[in-house]
DNA sequence: TACCAATAGTTAGTGTGACAAATATATAAA
DNA sequence: TTTATATATTTGTCACACTAACTATTGGTA
């Protein structure tokens, strides 16, 4: 195995990550489910935490504060998500779903992981287990400091 | 294994996507590289192949055409590729690396293999034809129509 | 009390990704 | 030859990633 082809990882991880978040989008977009991918990821992280200050989710989901700013200004445009003052931090938010961003949840979860199996034809249990660890290695091989997860 | 298991795939691509192409940047920022990861890949496949169409780049690269533009549109800026007319086709360019390009590929190229090395640490090469036949398959699972490489 | 470092979040700038639509040119069909 | 269709590239728009710089607030410390 030369430096070379070992070189190839990132461009397969690439390719690869960017079809699985496109076609999730294309079947998103067909359904008429109303979020991208990414706020959907925010919302399905809310409705598992009741509240959560940005820092905290932004934690959860390994996005950018920058990033998860413009993310739940959408999400509360769109009246999914509220900000509410944290009463002992000023500086802070605390976010929770409103009733339409609970039953926009409740709604959507099922088909999502309908769409999410579709990667995982031809490939086993063992082949999921295999591709998490590869993953996370790299991940953390990468991560300096800190061990995440 | 429940399908909510499975749906965390899309999560740990992403997230390690994201990772390594980060971790790469930050590479190339410390070393003074005056390119980025993606404009990188685009030098790396016209120093492999003499003269290409933007349309045969995309193809090679797997990026697409509006993408691709702006890329070009960078490098050339840079001085580090120049778009020539087509003799036969005028909607066509024919895209090559300048001088200043070649030597750009040339010094960079030992840097880059040696920063994507960083990721395979603790893993075995059977692990990367594992990691590499799903990834494949994934994309495929997901890419319709056509069969790619 | 006054200062100062750390923290929470936002804004701005650049690059990239996906998609739709527009422009120009080439090629095939009538 | 005229018309229709296909191809190559560009432009515009929205969303996301990353960096740097900024505001406001908190908490510790002199």
């Amino acid at each position: 195995m030369t430096q070379e082809q070992y070189s190839k990882y990132s461009f397969l991880l690439d390719r690869t990550a960017r079809k699985v978040k496109q076609y999730a989008q294309q079947q998103f977009k067909s359904g008429d489910f109303d979020v991208t991918v990414d706020q959907w990821l925010v919302l399905k992280n809310l409705s598992e935490n009741d509240v959560l200050s940005q820092t905290e989710l932004a934690n959860l989901v390994f996005k950018d504060h920058p990033t998860l700013t413009r993310i739940i200004d959408l999400l509360c445009k769109k009246g999914y998500v509220e900000r509410m003052p944290h009463p002992q931090d000023r500086r802070s938010f605390q976010l929770h779903l409103t009733e339409t961003g609970v039953s926009k949840v409740t709604s959507l979860r099922p088909e999502i992981l309908h769409i999410r199996e579709k990667a995982w034809e031809n490939l086993s249990t063992h082949d999921f287990e295999e591709f998490k660890r590869i993953l996370n290695t790299i991940y953390q091989n990468l991560n300096g400091e800190s061990f995440d997860q």
